[in-house]
DNA sequence: TTATAAATGCAATCAAGTTGCAATTTTTTT
DNA sequence: AAAAAAATTGCAACTTGATTGCATTTATAA
């Protein structure tokens, strides 16, 4: 079981009312979330500098990580790989972004191929993103 | 040889001096062009509404295809594929971006990984991008 | 050549995201 | 537990890539 309030903690991060219902909605969400996602689930009762700075901290404690969004708009999911940490996202995963819903999914399970070099091109990073019919669209 | 106004003739755009030139710089350019690498190579003598809009058109007729950009600005590569044709690009290649210079390549020969189905997604299309060191830059 | 359509420049506008700052809340120190 | 230090928040202003309306100009079709 997450604790939301032990994570923030571990994680020198202060404990208030937003940013715990905050972490705790991404722990809760099997789906990546937009800055838009997150003002409408608290009611736009919070400002969107603060979900932005949140979001920020989140992501730079290796929380959450940025996932590719069809409107190139600010998207993140919660981390579940154990090697994520401080600025060293394990982000070795592909994602999958729906044609209807425009929902972004994590494919933990994707097998991203390992090319190092090609055509000369020193090679550091592989991000692999499908885009189709999710589950609860097709 | 490829011949910019009949190019322009066959798609039904105007061979204005702009449009025209514009479409030699893309067939001339081994790089991909941002809005500001255009304006820059015209001088600032064109205004960016222009070139947005010149760049919507190319697009839509399938002329050149927008591929990703580090700072997720707008950026456009001429289209080689032959399958390309209006609103159905044959994107099926990989990118690569540059740490160093921004610089975004088509890497025409990467192989994508025929994937068509996971965990339930049906799978339509598959991009990849590739990070690191370009030739002149590592 | 004339009329019809497309392209251009300019200025205004849009929207996602950022920033400065004072006020509030949380955490640390005494 | 109270005081001091640090982090978070709200608000409004701002930044910037991109878009739009409209009058003018240029290109194409009749």
């Amino acid at each position: 079981m997450f604790n939301p309030k032990l994570i923030l903690s571990e994680n020198k991060i202060s404990k208030t009312k937003f940013r715990t219902d905050l972490l705790a909605l991404f722990y809760n969400s099997k789906k990546s979330l937009s800055v838009e996602d997150i003002l409408i689930f608290f009611n736009y009762s919070v400002n969107k500098a603060t979900v932005y700075r949140s979001l920020d901290s989140f992501e730079s404690k290796g929380l959450i990580h940025k996932v590719p969004d069809n409107y190139n708009y600010k998207r993140y999911s919660i981390c579940k790989e154990i090697n994520c940490a401080v600025n060293s996202h394990n982000n070795n995963h592909g994602h999958f972004i729906c044609y209807i819903c425009d929902q972004t999914f994590c494919l933990d399970d994707m097998p991203i191929p390992s090319i190092n070099n090609i055509k000369g091109y020193d090679i550091h990073e592989l991000n692999l993103t499908a885009k189709g019919y999710c589950e609860s669209c097709k």
